[in-house]
DNA sequence: ACTTGAACCTCTAGTGACTATAGGTATTAC
DNA sequence: GTAATACCTATAGTCACTAGAGGTTCAAGT
């Protein structure tokens, strides 16, 4: 069956949930995903029960796309749609999102970059023995063979 | 009541799961979750029904935990136990699996740092204006105005 | 008109590594 | 004896998807 929507038929070409994932590189069951959570608002159907979409649809998904590469959580990605869907509010609230999240990945990057360099020193240390001698074995048993003070970060923050 | 158990009763002490998760830096359903999944051994019980542990049990643990906090995934400090099992065998596996390891989280590092540098700059850029005028939003929208090439790492890499 | 194959649909369950809750029992201190 | 605390099991929730089963629709070729 044909796309057969009378509000849209004769301007905007439509096009299926295949399109749409590879033209904002993302895939059909992450948009079916989105739409479900509610970060995509529900798309216009066809006779045929297919989700049809429109160039906006793609543009917003980029965007989606794009913050969630950005790092920003599905929430965060969320708030940031609702503000950009008023254009004349003032940014402030978009900064400082932006700075909230700068921070936690800076956070992840001071965690990282400790975990980084202890993991290098405890793989150069290790002569490369048996087991017993194993100074990788040895750091990880005892926490006071490493460099840094407290703990790595908490494998979340990691991994 | 009492423990018990005639095996051990008179040379070990014997602690519960909530001194040896102080003892080691976890929370006792985490100790709880490690032996469901075959990490720890299943701890022998006391007439009670408890779980009693000994000194090994916290060494065990703090290897874990350890391990845990460097990023290693479960799977990993499982075979990295299991190798910490027999000092005598050479310690090259337990080096592939550092350095294997050492390299994703060097791959993170790279993609985590291009973040942070994209983030800073489109926070600089932002003038403050409007939404409309937002350049943050301008870059989450159009990924062509960010500096690098390629993705930024897929979210799961970041978050 | 018919057939094939790709794309689409819904619903449910699985991922990793825990964490939280409900509803009960055991231990310990006073 | 009692009250607070620690412990027990079993189940569900977290995050952001991803995978699979089992069925329907579409587009293209014959």
């Amino acid at each position: 069956m044909k796309d057969q929507n009378p509000e849209l038929a004769t301007t905007e070409r439509y096009i299926g949930i295949g399109e749409l994932a590879r033209e904002s590189g993302c895939k059909p069951e992450t948009v079916r995903y989105y739409e479900q959570i509610g970060l995509l608002p529900s798309a216009p159907r066809n006779e045929g029960n297919q989700r049809r979409y429109t160039t906006a649809s793609i543009r917003r998904l980029t965007f989606i796309r794009h913050a969630r590469d950005f790092g920003f959580s599905v929430e965060a990605v969320r708030e940031l749609l609702q503000m950009a869907d008023y254009p004349d509010m003032p940014c402030e609230e978009i900064d400082r999102l932006a700075k909230r999240h700068l921070a936690e990945v800076e956070a992840r990057l001071a965690r990282l970059t400790s975990v980084r360099d202890e993991l290098k020193r405890m793989i150069n240390q290790c002569a490369g023995g048996s087991v017993g001698q194993c100074y990788i074995i040895d750091v990880l048993s005892d926490h006071r063979l490493c460099h840094q003070t407290g703990p790595h970060g908490g494998a979340d923050v990691i991994g």
